[in-house]
DNA sequence: GTAGAAGCTAACATCGATGTCAAGTTCAAG
DNA sequence: CTTGAACTTGACATCGATGTTAGCTTCTAC
């Protein structure tokens, strides 16, 4: 399929798309002309970088990270370097204390909502 | 309490604290020198203030929405508006988004764990 | 072949919390 | 008093993903 499918698809916009191929997150084949053809895989891991982003790590860790993980049709292509390891041990405690926080959050929202509603219920 | 020790014990910085004043989100008393006095109470409200940046919400959203929040030592002083509340579910329901994708990320950085440590043990 | 939709590259803009630096003031202890 | 730590305001810098625009090319359908 060509960007704007995929664009389309995944809901991330083409300017993302191509900024994603420009850090090495996304590969695709081009056409005779230039323009860029993407499998049908691409849908499901575009998904999973912005997963990634949104969990905070930067291009750079999830281009290390990436091809160590399983892809929906096969195992990793790599495993990950000691190194890299500690890094992401270091992400995951981090995103886990995120979790803890956002649950937090969404606790005390839901509590200011329903503190609300039932002040006109 | 004065700045330096607020900014130690919540783990923020001087100059966010300072930000948050400025966006209305932290009050504090003034000595008269015109040096910042924080009551013991202000520990516990940077903390949430940080939780909900870290949630994605904006100073204006937070500056609206703390006056609506139960407080250590209080009901709430504000009821959230109509308005206000149909953006907080909005905020919500994005958070709850934002926790399943950070769990699933979670998990993908635990599999990649695993498996290195795995190949190595 | 031609028109219009869709893609391409490149450059610049944005947003918002936070870092940092400078120059001056206040506070606490000797 | 005086000294040094802590504080003040103000301005400018940063970071990184994404938006936007411009000028040009390719593709698709008639």
């Amino acid at each position: 399929m060509r960007i704007g499918e995929l664009a389309r698809r995944t809901g991330v916009s083409e300017r993302s798309l191509r900024y994603y191929e420009q850090q090495g997150l996304l590969v695709a084949e081009r056409t005779p002309g230039g323009q860029r053809e993407y499998p049908e895989q691409a849908v499901d891991r575009v998904i999973r970088i912005q997963e990634l982003f949104a969990a905070g790590l930067h291009s750079k860790k999830i281009a290390q990270l990436l091809p160590c993980m399983r892809d929906a049709d096969g195992g990793p292509s790599a495993i990950a370097t000691p190194r890299l390891v500690a890094d992401l041990v270091t992400e995951r405690d981090r995103i886990d204390r995120m979790i803890t926080e956002l649950v937090n959050s969404r606790d005390v929202l839901d509590e200011v909502i329903n503190a609300a509603s039932q002040d006109r219920g």
